[in-house]
DNA sequence: GACGCGACTAAGCGTCTGCTTAGAATGTGC
DNA sequence: GCACATTCTAAGCAGACGCTTAGTCGCGTC
């Protein structure tokens, strides 16, 4: 009944990454400054939320100095002062730009259609393909949170209700249409979220998955644990 | 469409804890000793790992000091070093007997069938069940695997490596015998496995959910997403 | 009762931490 | 050309960090 299956590459998505010292490569910076070009942000400042965002994806939030942030936007140790309060402070931007991207995303999405099956896909696809696109920053803002301060992890709460609420909704509305068969509403909305959140935790950029592909997969097992009738 | 939901409580769970200053409850704390029951330690080197899962789940592994940890198992600082060689040490225990702990649940679970949908939702729910019961220790083996040195990284991957190929093969015998429709293997297995394991972020022994509950959803959560014609 | 031995601690070493201070450099408005 | 605000740095403070050292303690052995 079994066969040869490879182990190599697969695997090497399931473990974390090893700590990556020489930054984010070309194409992801771009993308990364993309992502927050509409922010109204001083050069150095916008600088020194890259260099955050690098080094406490790669090291963690409490493993990462300031003077290494300060290094990477080509400051002194002194000069984060100048723009952010304090460590948590950074860290607090990155997650409020990085959870309101989100939100922007999944909005969009759902704007595409009404119909619960059409919205589930375009929601789920989303939010998959942000979060391998942008996994650096989406790895600081889902995997960091507890070093918040207490307000600041409130304020950060509040977005994440929005995103779980509508896919919720999503469900719900797919089930009163009889679209959808899901006898654990909330416990498959977790699941489904859940399931987006810890892309973060394994993509790689160097992987051969493509975030559109990967969000076209997830998009189609959405459906599939939705009870879709198609 | 839309109507009234509630977002109180299984929105908590989408966020990440606070910080517990406090430890374990003591239910958890039976468990967790009931786990490493088997595991021949001295009673000091037992405190120490247990006090140590506590904060390092707490507050993670940068930000937790090695004087907490021996005075959660009621000794001086320099007590530490008389049974572990160094912090990481302590980490790379941890991340051992955890992994072992679920390679063990993963092949009793595989070994109750041979048949592919009986196989997937045993193995589903008990990996499942486990990030939940364990998810103290879950959270560390799986989320500060990068604070392990390289030498001890690559020994736990193989563990890993294990339970990804064992759920990979049975996705693969289920499309052989006609009982999956699977068109992407690799990419389900990464989704089912990334599920159970994000199950450690987001699960509080507080909440509603029972492990074995969990569990079970999951595993008919796990047989929809391998297409299983039932 | 002297000995050896593993478990343990008080004290502290050198280094690193987040952040502050005092002041230099630069650019802008008048 | 002077006042002013902003951006930045060199130097450093007070405390925390992982870990070591020297030595004490209790206990089983002969």
């Amino acid at each position: 009944m079994s066969g040869p299956l490879r182990t190599d590459d697969s695997a090497g998505e399931l473990d974390t990454a090893p700590v990556i010292e020489s930054g984010l490569d070309e194409s992801e910076a771009r993308d990364l400054a993309q992502a927050w070009l509409n922010e109204p942000l001083a050069p150095a400042a916008r600088r020194l939320l890259i260099g955050a965002v690098e080094a406490f994806a790669a090291r963690g939030y409490h493993a990462t100095a300031t003077r290494d942030i300060a290094a990477r936007a080509g400051l002194s140790s002194a000069g984060v002062y100048v723009h952010f309060a304090s460590k948590e402070e950074l860290l607090y931007q990155i997650s409020l730009i990085g959870h309101r991207g989100t939100v922007q995303v999944v909005r969009a999405a759902a704007a595409r259609s009404d119909e619960p099956a059409q919205r589930l896909r375009a929601v789920i696809s989303a939010i998959t393909a942000w979060h391998a696109r942008y996994h650096t920053t989406a790895r600081v803002i889902n995997y960091e949170m507890a070093a918040l301060t207490e307000r600041h992890r409130s304020d950060i709460s509040t977005l994440r209700r929005e995103i779980d609420a509508l896919v919720r909704q999503t469900l719900a509305d797919g089930v009163a249409s009889g679209a959808f068969d899901v006898p654990d509403v909330r416990g498959t909305t977790l699941a489904l979220l859940s399931l987006t959140i810890d892309v973060a935790r394994w993509f790689r950029a160097t992987g051969t998955r493509a975030p559109e592909e990967l969000g076209a997969l997830y998009g189609d097992l959405a459906l599939r644990m939705a009870g879709h009738r198609g």
